[in-house]
DNA sequence: CCGGTTTGTGTTATCGATAACATTAGACTA
DNA sequence: TAGTCTAATGTTATCGATAACACAAACCGG
């Protein structure tokens, strides 16, 4: 004999695609025909039974559905943290690209931890996703190896890295932070230090001290003023700690370099609280183009990279991906998104008074 | 004859449960049993078989599992904008709460709009979460209808709600907004402006909007001085242009309070630029105690909330409420955070030089 | 040494939707 | 008019894990 059915206890509780099916005489599978555009179904019947999915309240169930047609429907997004208004700009830009096509974004942040990330990623990768993205950076072994076998399409982003694991939608953040400071060297700044961040290997933020060094190396000017302030991400008032700090110690210092708009920020203000001129006496540039920047007195010259765009272009990606599925792995793909310098106030060539 | 089943060229691909299971000798249930903490199984078989799951990098199918289980084990939030720390600090709050548990938050943005915030309820609803997470603000008739009906527990946070539909997590706004009026009336201030957002009905800034207006009243002082500048939220610029805007129609504005610190820090730098000195000449307060309030010259006075706070309540009601989840429904709770006002330079007595 | 408990593992049916194929009823071609 | 095609809907088996129960072996006190 059968074991009895003991899920039957719960049965009758939430309205079902069955019971639409019977309220609507019609079979289950015309229910979810209905439900999707897609699929043969004549326009009166479908007016009908979303008649009834409305009467009823139906709600379909998604995991059933995902499990089912072995798609989940989501794409999974790892940012450093949301704490930061442009990885906030581009999951939205991520969501908006991939709204029309059903999809939905989940959201995780490590932190800026390699552990957490690698936590992330397996969980991430039991939901199934069509696609993840992740913010470039350094990535445990484990990870890189559990996103290689789970065949899952991989995006890095905000980087174009050396080693990609997959596809990259990004730019590359040396190249930018060296312009910016070749811009401080041609505005005639010479002793220009840099405000980084703590156990960088493998970051974002590595990238940028690389250019900053790159520049100065170039130009054969020191690049040994670094400093690195704290684990990222540089809060302003570690910023405007970081600048004490730098006058303290090498007091002719006439510009400054940041790993981002924020630090950028609190070293204006230290200055300010100082009363060291900027840009009269010091030069100051951030990255990233953060809204302080443009509105701080004087405004702070910077990075400007466009996050909602990284989302767009990523969305794009992931719907061509998963469209161009059918056979043809077409290889990696690369995009490169602008980073150009924005100069405002905060680097002008000192006023002669 | 049963159909052939199409479904068998999809498998042997990816490693499952069975495999991992023939693989270690034992049945699947066994391996489920292994990788969950609970239920009984001999040490010595947990160990082969999570050696076996790591050799083969077998990933367990959450879909499946919580199809199976029915526990969905997610959380859902949604909130306004990703673009705003305290929001960014509030899910970090709450998945750090929830973790331990295996809860997963995914979140969603309805970018301060009630259209996108319905559509949101729904598609969340589809994936049958364990709790909901809503940031107070006015929603649907047929989003509330959802929720209610969908018998999941409902939390609203950063308010607390006249008319709540589920539990609640928050401080009054209202309250709050009077606090910090009071504070700019204590300090002598008569003649005072209000900066906010277009559109806030049943929104936290009419909330604030309503607690300015409140002491103001309550003062006998002429509450008329409201500007609402653009939708939420209202950025620098925005806030910027509107103490342009307010000095212009009344020049006589010895204080701005702010629907926000942001809003309150463009408003600082307005001054600035038109050489009005603060807090000589006007006073300015925010909401929210933002980094830039800290770290502005001069500081900014504001309401200080703890969003990183709310999350962990939040966190901790959710489990309690799972775990209560036992028959007794106890009826709906509330939680009070803290939201008080914190004095900094910008709304100083005006010194008598 | 025996009934009863505990511990560890296996069996079976199932969660709810959907893919693939089957079927039916008209429409249309030759 | 017969045969073919197409549109609309129904049938069936299944996705992969887990709940509930079944059952065997080990343990235990008297």
């Amino acid at each position: 004999m059968p074991a009895p059915n003991p899920r039957l206890l719960n049965a009758g509780q939430r309205v079902k695609m069955a019971d639409v099916a019977k309220a609507a005489g019609v079979s289950a599978m015309t229910v979810s025909r209905a439900l999707k555009h897609d699929g043969r179904i004549a326009p009166a019947t479908r007016r009908h039974i979303l008649a009834v999915v409305r009467e009823l309240g139906y709600v379909p169930d998604r995991m059933a559905g995902s499990f089912s047609s072995q798609r989940s429907g989501i794409v999974a997004l790892l940012v450093p943290s949301l704490n930061n208004p442009h990885f906030a700009d581009t999951a939205s830009g991520l969501q908006e690209a991939l709204r029309p096509a059903g999809l939905q974004v989940i959201l995780g942040y490590t932190n800026y931890r390699k552990d957490t990330a690698e936590t992330l990623i397996q969980a991430m990768l039991e939901r199934r996703p069509e696609a993840i993205v992740l913010t470039y950076d350094d990535h445990t072994a484990r990870a890189r190896q559990l996103l290689v076998a789970s065949g899952i399409p991989v995006i890095e982003i905000w980087e174009t890295p050396r080693r990609p694991i997959g596809h990259v939608v990004g730019f590359s953040n040396r190249q930018a932070a060296a312009a910016m400071t070749q811009h401080l060297i041609g505005m005639g700044r010479q002793r220009i230090a840099y405000i980084g961040e703590t156990g960088d290997e493998g970051t974002r933020g590595a990238e940028r001290r690389k250019g900053f060094a790159d520049a100065l190396k170039a130009a054969r000017l020191d690049d040994k003023r670094q400093i690195a302030m704290a684990a990222p991400p540089v809060s302003m008032l570690q910023g405007r700690d970081a600048m004490h700090h730098i006058m303290r110690r090498w007091p002719d210092t006439d510009a400054v370099m940041c790993v981002s708009d924020p630090a950028a920020f609190g070293a204006l203000s230290a200055c300010q609280l100082e009363g060291i001129a900027v840009p009269g006496h010091v030069a100051i540039a951030g990255f990233g183009d953060f809204e302080i920047s443009r509105c701080s007195v004087p405004g702070i010259s910077t990075i400007a990279v466009n996050g909602l765009d990284i989302g767009m272009e990523t969305g794009r990606m992931v719907l061509g991906l998963l469209q161009g599925d059918s056979g043809h792995a077409a290889g990696p793909q690369a995009v490169l998104v602008d980073a150009l310098p924005v100069v405002r106030g905060s680097t002008q060539r000192p006023s002669l008074e």
